[in-house]
DNA sequence: CATATATGAATTGTATGCAAGATTAGAAAT
DNA sequence: ATTTCTAATCTTGCATACAATTCATATATG
């Protein structure tokens, strides 16, 4: 297959990994080495990851690794928890065998790493769990959706998940969360999960907003971005 | 500034247009040509598109306009119709008067346009309607890929505006989904745009099954849409 | 007649070179 | 010491050339 979209794989990943951070400049020239290949596949794969968000591509002006203003990270967290209370709405709608078991098997996956407090392994599999909600949802384009977005959130989704009582209490609301898609419950499994994701994001906002000084401004009060 | 963003949105405006069809192929030489360009830019554009889903690059077999089966079809506008109403939820919990004000505009040029039956003018109003919904959000992050998709139906949804009586009843369910959001009312408003949305897809679903002969059966069927 | 195969044409993928805009460093001036 | 202007350097943007693969056509074969 083509060099410039196993590029794209292999610079997603270490953007995922956190081998580039935010705001560090990918420059065409240390990757192209980097990889063995000349710029041209580099520049493609990297106009692609712009195109898809993960990163900023500025013309004339370099590529960098994006670097979401708190406002906008907590608008990311927002519309995620939108995106995955959609799935499990749906879920919980059309959940059929098949499904269920794989929940059930993530969710099995999770317990195991939160009791034995490897935050590293249950981050691995929430994703899985989390993953096997989007699928549930039987409605393949929204789940691409929100496999997109969790990707690109995961830099930050990582960081907090350090705290040992964070992962208790992440597995009791996926525990919830499934028991109300289980009796079908839409409104229920939209309300947990929504409730699940964002309380991931406004703790990472507030983490962050305390080294940086912006302000969230949710619902309250007009926020200063518009656009 | 750069060429290849610029034939980027130009590309996209020609698809967007109905110059190219769902099907059509985009050959880098010919686009090159037209374009007055080296393939090198017109590549760079095609696969930033891709990128966003826009059209279907496949490696080394060209780029051509996607065409989504009419399930995942369906499956996109059942996602618009959950995105809308996230939308439509936020905008309740946080109208201002700007907002307000930026639908209400909206609002009033569609009722010109219904009231003279000018679907093309319609379809450009509505258009705006939708967006001033998006904004009114006041999450831009969410309105950006509000946009995103309903700028990747546009194709579809434009073909089902012809029928008079849709204008009118598109109209009616605008002025209700104002209510709903003028009113507060979360749980409504997004009820109402999402059945809005749906309803679109569901008769352009039929519509495009009667010819493909391709099944929705797992997404959809009966109706329901509950909640 | 249908299917398989081979050969040539067309198209995409990558490398390289050069031009043009951006960045940095240094010198001159205040 | 700070600022401003200029020049050198670095980086990106585009065009061209060539290599690699797919596609189409025709020929051979059962």
């Amino acid at each position: 297959m083509s060099q410039a979209f196993r590029l794209k794989q292999s610079i997603e990943d270490a953007v995922i990994a956190g081998e580039f951070l935010p705001g560090d400049r990918l420059d065409e020239a240390s990757l192209a080495e980097r990889f063995g290949v000349s710029r041209t596949p580099i520049r493609e794969a990297l106009l692609q990851l712009g195109a898809e968000g993960f990163i900023d591509v500025r013309p004339r002006r370099g590529a960098i690794v994006s670097v979401p203003s708190p406002t906008r990270l907590f608008e990311m967290f927002e519309t995620m928890a939108e995106i995955e209370s959609a799935c499990g709405r749906l879920a919980a709608r059309r959940l059929t065998p098949d499904n269920d078991a794989a929940m059930e098997t993530a969710h099995r996956a999770c317990e195991i790493a939160a009791r034995e407090g490897d935050s590293e392994q249950y981050y691995a599999d929430n994703r899985n769990f989390h993953e096997a909600i989007y699928r549930a949802s039987r409605n393949s384009f929204l789940a691409d959706q929100a496999f997109a977005l969790h990707k690109r959130l995961s830099a930050y989704r990582r960081i907090q998940l350090r705290a040992r009582n964070r992962l208790l209490q992440s597995l009791q609301e996926h525990a919830g969360i499934l028991e109300a898609i289980r009796a079908g419950d839409e409104q229920l499994a939209a309300t947990r999960l929504h409730d699940h994701v964002l309380v991931q994001g406004e703790r990472f906002s507030d983490m962050v907003l305390g080294l940086a000084g912006d302000r969230r401004s949710d619902a309250s009060s007009r926020s200063g971005t518009a656009k």
